[in-house]
DNA sequence: CATCATCAGTTCGCTAACGAACATAACCAG
DNA sequence: CTGGTTATGTTCGTTAGCGAACTGATGATG
């Protein structure tokens, strides 16, 4: 088993901008190395920084009654960590922690928000990315209603394969489990089901995508709906 | 049984305005009246006209498989129907239906992005109502993983009742089960153990509120917290 | 007034997921 | 190699909600 896909190791939503804008943004970013489990946004505190993650990923997630938690977003190397800054707002409604370790640009909130005042490439860009962002996130309600954890688990695959560039990743049931809003043993008879079908395989946290179109016939329609509203907004 | 509270027949999104700004875009709208039922808006379709409900309410909802749906949103007079043209997307991802019939103002599409390119104070007010929607979205996700139909119903009349501007309204439990995503039989269970508990009083679908902090403390956390965030970011 | 449609209540058997607890198994550090 | 920690597997009894079907009641309509 090779590490597969190469990750190309920029970001896409700055990759899209006109070169001039763009390389005014990357002056203002400084480079940073996200760690595993690093919280970069809690509930109803200050964001102080705009993450642009090039090849790492975060996972944004809403509690509830203290114990229950579910994952609400993902943002990998086509987005940007700090969307209600582009609304004008500097308080983040979600916990965001690192689930893919790995570099990713930053920026500080202000001169961030200046920018978007100056730069209207940037901000038609992240009003784009923020309208699927709200499409994905009202698909993964109803998702998250309506699918049986087999199903909702292996779109998450997919979805994380995805921003991981690399059909191996490190996570294990309990995180997993968590992000889901199930228990760990769910994601326990759920993974298993999958492995024993040969679409992934799996040993202490490292997981690798066997099968990647199995995968997707196995998970709910909801994977392919958000890619499409992805690539049909996004191009 | 008095009709109970009189209904502010405005808009508060656009009474939040400065006079100047109120009053050219309040030319620019015309009033209609919205029936019940009535489709606004399609998934995947383009939005002609953007709402204010004065004294009507418009839900939004994301179906799925062809069969399922959820409620995602409520708009009343506090809102706009609308929302992802301040994002300077014309598509609309969800449906939209007249769950409360009444009078609203519509304008159409073109002009209103003209204005909210002039007008700061109204971009800057939509922005804020777009980021508590996605906060109440977010919390509806997790409402509707965790909480039993019981609360999660306790919630949903609160959120009706607060945009009805009365303690009745006509709604059927068939029309609730869908809102919900649930099935009649569950929506019958849960209303009729709030009848019980002398919180509500229905018959054949006039619906009306008789304890509404009884009914508060019923209801899950979630109708709490939402209203917190408005106040707080919307004053 | 008779009929029909709508709305609400109830039942039955079934399933996905739950909470709790315990059982392996791999890897890690001393 | 040993003991501790972490990751996964399994079991047991319970529960909320499901699909399907049927019953009763209230209003509207002809």
């Amino acid at each position: 088993m090779s590490p597969a896909q190469t990750a190309p190791a920029t970001n896409r939503l700055l990759a899209s901008l006109p070169r001039n804008d763009r390389q005014r943004l990357l002056a203002g970013c400084e480079s940073v190395e996200l760690g595993f489990g690093e919280i970069l946004a809690e509930p109803n505190e200050r964001l102080r920084h705009v993450y642009f993650p090039t090849d790492s990923f975060i996972s944004l997630t809403t509690a509830i009654d203290g114990r229950e938690t579910l994952e609400v977003g993902l943002v990998g190397n086509e987005g940007m960590l700090g969307i209600p800054l582009v609304l004008g707002m500097d308080v983040s409604p979600l916990h965001a922690m690192v689930q893919g370790a790995g570099p990713a640009l930053r920026m500080d909130a202000a001169p961030f928000q200046r920018e978007l005042g100056r730069c209207s490439a940037l901000d038609r860009a992240l009003k784009r990315y923020l309208y699927v962002f709200v499409c994905q996130l009202a698909q993964t309600s109803v998702c998250t209603r309506f699918h049986v954890v087999e199903a909702r688990l292996a779109r998450w695959l997919l979805m994380t394969q995805d921003r991981a560039h690399s059909d191996q990743f490190h996570l294990t049931h309990e995180f997993m489990a968590y992000m889901l809003g199930v228990r760990r043993v769910g994601v326990t008879k759920a993974a298993s089901s999958l492995q024993r079908r040969r679409l992934i395989s799996y040993t202490r946290g490292d997981i690798t995508v066997l099968d990647r179109s199995g995968l997707e016939a196995a998970s709910c329609g909801c994977y392919k709906t958000d890619k499409a509203s992805y690539t049909r907004l996004m191009g």
